[in-house]
RNA sequence: GCCGGUGUGUCGGAAUGGCAGACGAGACAGACUCAAAAUCUGUUGUCCGCAAGGGCGUGUGGGUUCAAGUCCCACCACCGGCACCA
């Protein structure tokens, strides 16, 4: 019989207690031992609490953490609460409750729920991005954005979410529709605070290669960011004035038979007298404002436009007069709004070629452009290209460059799809922007011994139909005076945008309650940068690229000691439900933790949810195979029933230990917690097949398995009298040479086919193992009247004989 | 269309080019039990065979190799992201 049962409720809640009380889980300050940060990206606390999802790279991380505090680093480990943001204004509009306090609760359950994981956070560090002491640094950090330029108001056309009434940036429209909410995205024209990233762009893509992320992040970013390289092609007009183009492929320039210009350009405001067809023109433009990005994309088969009557261009080159188009497949946001358009090698002037009818001139022989573009670059020849003809397309480019810039009708440039940060929101609950409008001096910023500048109470946290902030209706807060010249002004009364508190959150974690400043330099200079941070994918081109940014930025101005702010970037699978489905209340397939907690325990759900599968991909959840990890957490509680007196490790464990101390010790650095379970497993599997484990033994085993599951081990390790608490020992050590075996099982083929299986001594000569192969029966028949073509031998693996 | 990723038993999934299916679940059989649950033991890719044994098996088709789930080429399916970016 047990000594009593493995009560995993009363042993979690003991051992939860424990750790608060006695602090165990604090980051120390002793900055000469050698540290390691570790991060999870914090949640938003909504109103539905913890989802299953969560504990899966909470619980990844915090074995890591858990591992290294075991092999002698100062860890730190922090969480804390992304809180502003639209989910909860709506629910504080639908019940009549401050969002300040549906914050709280919401923070509170989440916490509680995050304790009874056994999650091994540094609470004394929490924070929270709506607390004014927090948001106070976040509202500094704009302000220094703003002094150097990179934010600035601009009149533009943003996408808009008709649902939730606010202005959406461009990473949060997903297929034409809000990512929050799915409601329908529209254009409008707004004046928006801008932040300028795309001054950092070839910064974000040189340093990814200073830094360990998954190399699909890596990708996903430069493929975000969009660097492309060009030139831009400055077009005469019969109007007497200069068209800009820009484009990738100027070696085509010869084949340029047209041109197209955005609607919105600016050219045709100037050209207005000019042009014969206004009405026309005018229609066009109506009709593409109103569309929105996704009718845009769906449209994008069919080609539209209108011809300008009355100008139009000539090419550089040839002197050629080339008419003008506008259409809606021409981006006014990207390069210069306007482009060359070559039918002959590029598809979408290709097709509008053919709907308008307009000459193709094929400049670069190799394809047949009578039935579509020819757009390699690789293998085509300069044709019908003047001074280019005969070049290949590389070359080409370098030639046509060359002559832009030596005649001075255009020069290489380099674009990027890359846009500025819309960083407005029309809404209540975020951090408010701390600064002022004076008819004297402009935008200004208030002063920073005037931070945080705190949230007014508002009747109403509505959003305005007219597209302004709540705070827009409030003259108390409005209405202040210029620190600049101390006449009257008007506050800002947009908020941020729910990514501004998670931009900069790694570094306040350093250094949490410093009222001086966001952090000291000697704790950024200690913790920083964050050794492995693990998230979602679908941070990558959002939170990730934000934060980096700002990270960019604070180096530059010296607030922050490193260039990057994470080392090491991971990510984990979504959890789906049981039918292999995103889990959703529809669906009617969401599992709650709190539940499988109670019904099974934390450790268990810990370790279910590491043994799952594959830590970087999607798994479903399984009710049934959870039961096996009660199963094993249950034997190991058992072995306390046949522990002997014994303190090592037998011999004929010996290398059961060591290989299975390897294979975890590498494996949760590998984020293979699945297989290092795995072997855990196999392990106590081998320990019950003796009947008996020793002391040593026993103790290695909780110590492997106390990452994963902390309250069980801990207890087990109290049980069983093994001296001091089982957080304060070592980690477990191997030896290499121990982690082989005495003898090895080998496997004989004849022409690649298993005949037999033979136990031989491990590093056994060639000549040895091949005689004692060739002495089995079984070889003997399959090689009987044979010649020996070769004869293979793999250490400690096969011997194969090949034989005709 | 472009960029990623993934295809292995009934299921989740293991396999530095070297015994495919570790570990777990499920199923089946047995032990314990009045009985059930729990627990323990065994079997469990598939086909032929009473057996010994043998054939076939990692999405499809080729190739490299003594040896391919793994490397190369072509293709198919599914998942995710981006999408008129000149």
């Amino acid at each position: 019989m047990a000594n009593s049962n493995y009560d995993y409720s009363r042993i979690e809640k003991k051992w939860q207690k424990y750790w608060d009380e006695h602090q165990t889980f604090r980051a120390g300050t002793d900055y000469s031992k050698p540290k390691f940060y570790a991060l999870v990206e914090f949640p938003y606390p909504s109103g539905q609490g913890l989802h299953i999802g969560h504990p899966r790279p909470y619980t990844a991380m915090d074995i890591v953490a858990r591992k290294r505090r075991l092999e002698g680093y100062n860890v730190l480990f922090p969480m804390g609460w992304d809180a502003f943001g639209l989910p909860t204004e709506n629910f504080a509009i639908k019940n009549k409750i401050h969002p300040a306090i549906v914050t709280e609760n919401n923070v509170r359950r989440f916490k509680e729920q995050l304790k009874s994981l056994g999650l091994s956070f540094d609470w004394d560090r929490e924070i929270n991005t709506t607390d004014p002491d927090y948001f106070k640094w976040t509202q500094w950090i704009f302000i220094q954005l703003f002094k150097k330029g990179l934010a600035y108001k601009k009149e533009m056309a943003v996408n808009w979410c008709t649902s939730c009434k606010v202005v959406l940036a461009n990473e949060e429209v997903v297929g034409g529709c809000c990512e929050r909410c799915g409601g329908e995205v529209i254009r409008k024209v707004k004046s928006q605070w801008m932040l300028k990233i795309t001054e950092y762009a070839q910064k974000l893509i040189d340093d990814l290669t200073e830094v360990d992320y998954l190399e699909k992040i890596k990708t996903t970013q430069i493929n975000w960011i969009g660097r492309s390289e060009g030139a831009e092609v400055d077009f005469e007009t019969t109007a007497g004035d200069t068209l800009t183009v820009y484009t990738t492929r100027p070696d085509t320039l010869f084949g340029a038979t047209y041109m197209v210009i955005a609607p919105e350009h600016p050219m045709l405001k100037k050209w207005e007298n000019l042009l014969t067809n206004p009405e026309e023109i005018r229609a066009y433009q109506e009709l593409a404002a109103r569309k929105s990005d996704f009718d845009r994309t769906e449209m994008n088969k069919d080609k539209t436009g209108v011809r300008l009557q009355g100008v139009s261009a000539i090419n550089p080159v040839n002197g050629k007069e080339i008419p003008i188009f506008i259409s809606d497949y021409v981006l006014m946001s990207y390069g210069t709004g306007a482009i060359m358009a070559v039918p002959a090698h590029d598809d979408r002037d290709w097709e509008f070629a053919k709907v308008f009818g307009i000459d193709m001139i094929e400049v670069v022989a190799g394809g047949n452009i009578e039935e579509c573009a020819f757009t390699d670059c690789a293998t085509g020849i300069m044709t019908n290209s003047g001074f280019l003809t005969g070049l290949s397309v590389e070359d080409a480019k370098i030639k046509i460059k060359d002559w832009l810039e030596e005649t001075g009708k255009g020069h290489r440039k380099i674009n990027y799809k890359l846009r500025d940060w819309v960083f407005s929101r029309q809404r209540y609950w975020g951090e408010p922007i701390p600064l002022v409008n004076c008819q004297k001096c402009g935008w200004v910023a208030i002063p920073e011994e005037e931070l945080p500048l705190r949230l007014p109470e508002v009747e109403s946290y509505m959003p305005t139909d007219n597209g302004e902030s709540p705070l827009s209706t409030l003259e108390s807060f409005i209405n202040t005076t210029c620190p600049c010249c101390g006449g009257a002004a008007k506050r800002e009364t947009d908020t941020m945008p729910q990514w501004a508190g998670s931009s900069w959150y790694f570094l306040r974690y350093c250094d949490p309650h410093n009222p001086e400043q966001l952090a000291s330099k000697e704790a950024l200079e200690y913790w920083m940068p964050v050794d492995w941070y693990n998230g979602g994918m679908e941070h990558t081109t959002l939170h990730l690229l934000y934060s980096r940014f700002w990270n960019k930025f604070l180096y530059d101005i010296g607030s922050v000691s490193c260039k990057e702010p994470y080392m090491r970037r991971t990510s984990h699978g979504m959890v789906l439900g049981e039918d292999g489905q995103k889990m959703s209340k529809s669906r009617g397939n969401v599992i709650n933790p709190d539940d499988v907690v109670r019904q099974y325990g934390a450790d268990t759900l810990r370790l279910y949810e590491m043994f799952i599968g594959d830590f970087e991909k999607t798994a479903p959840w399984s009710p049934s195979s959870i039961k096996g990890c009660k199963r094993f957490l249950d034997r190991v509680w058992a072995l306390q029933d046949i522990l002997t007196d014994g303190d090592v490790y037998r011999p004929e464990l010996m290398s059961a230990f060591h290989k299975t101390i390897k294979k975890v010790t590498e494996d949760i650095e590998a984020l293979k917690f699945n297989t290092a379970i795995a072997a855990m497993m196999a392990l106590v599997n081998d320990i019950y097949a003796t009947g008996s484990v020793t002391k040593a033994e026993y103790r290695t085993l909780l110590i492997l398995l106390n990452p994963f599951a902390p309250h069980m081990t801990e207890e087990l390790y109290e049980i069983c009298n093994f001296g001091g608490v089982l957080n304060q020992q070592k980690w477990a050590v191997y030896e290499e040479s121990l982690c082989v075996d005495q003898t090895v099982e080998i496997v004989v083929q004849v022409n690649g086919k298993l005949k037999t299986k033979l136990t031989i001594p491990v590093n056994a000569e060639k000549d040895v193992a091949l005689a004692q192969a060739l002495a089995e029966q079984k070889v003997q028949d399959a090689v009987a009247g044979k010649n020996f073509i070769k004869q293979i031998y793999v250490q400690n693996k096969l011997v194969n004989f090949v034989v005709k």
